[in-house]
DNA sequence: AAACGTTATGTCAATACAAACATAACGATT
DNA sequence: AATCGTTATGTTTGTATTGACATAACGTTT
């Protein structure tokens, strides 16, 4: 059974406690793609995916969470933007830390079930 | 941000070292029901699965794997029966073992982070 | 007012994944 | 040899999620 060549992954997401998904690793990185790109488009072009589909993931993160995650302005110069309001950054900063975290605490375990 | 009415969630599972899914609670659950069972057809009944849908799924563990974990034979006065090889107990053992020691940690850090 | 790049949203196709259906083979017991 | 409940598979159906296409609205700049 030496078998450290088994790698141990895990998937950490939150919930509501009556078990509705809220968010995890897939909006995380959306709403940090959008803060460093500065738009849903130009973050969605950098995460390879289409506008309409992280607009609608968007859309359904938000109206689960019940709060605004972004600020968003259409038209202008640059034709629009958006930017994260502060609840989406500690949520960002919130969630990383606990994934971090809870990695960090896997791996331990793993080499020490599976030395 | 007094989320304490949000929980945690998180899953487990184990690859190969280059990727491929192996195993997780879904395997193991099959694993387990069918040596609580004796055999794939009760296991899947127990656990509300068709028996074609149990018997897909073991197959790709084992061909992914590449070790058998049943002992099968068909026939004889009750039809037949299926039986855990010490490959698969072991393989449940660990799995459990290391998930619930991830889960009790993530709790700790939940507790920690969003308190 | 014309243009541009963004947000906003409906619709439909494609694809993946799970469930259901249908048989065949097997072998101890009767 | 007939029976019974299991293992073993191919095939089909259904569903759910994702992706692509198409358009409208918006507002600043030119």
């Amino acid at each position: 059974m030496e078998n450290t060549h088994f790698k141990v992954r895990m998937r950490v997401w939150i919930e509501t406690e009556t078990g509705e998904t809220l968010y995890g690793e897939g909006q995380i990185g959306i709403l940090e793609a959008i803060e460093k790109e500065g738009s849903i488009n130009a973050a969605a072009k950098s995460l390879g995916m289409g506008y309409r589909s992280m607009w609608g993931r968007l859309k359904k993160i938000e109206q689960r969470i019940g709060t605004p995650l972004l600020v968003r302005r259409k038209g202008g110069v640059l034709g629009g933007e958006s930017v994260l309001t502060s609840e989406a950054k500690l949520m960002i900063e919130k969630f990383r830390q606990l994934q971090q975290q809870i990695n960090d605490a896997a791996k331990k375990i793993h080499t020490c079930i599976y030395s």
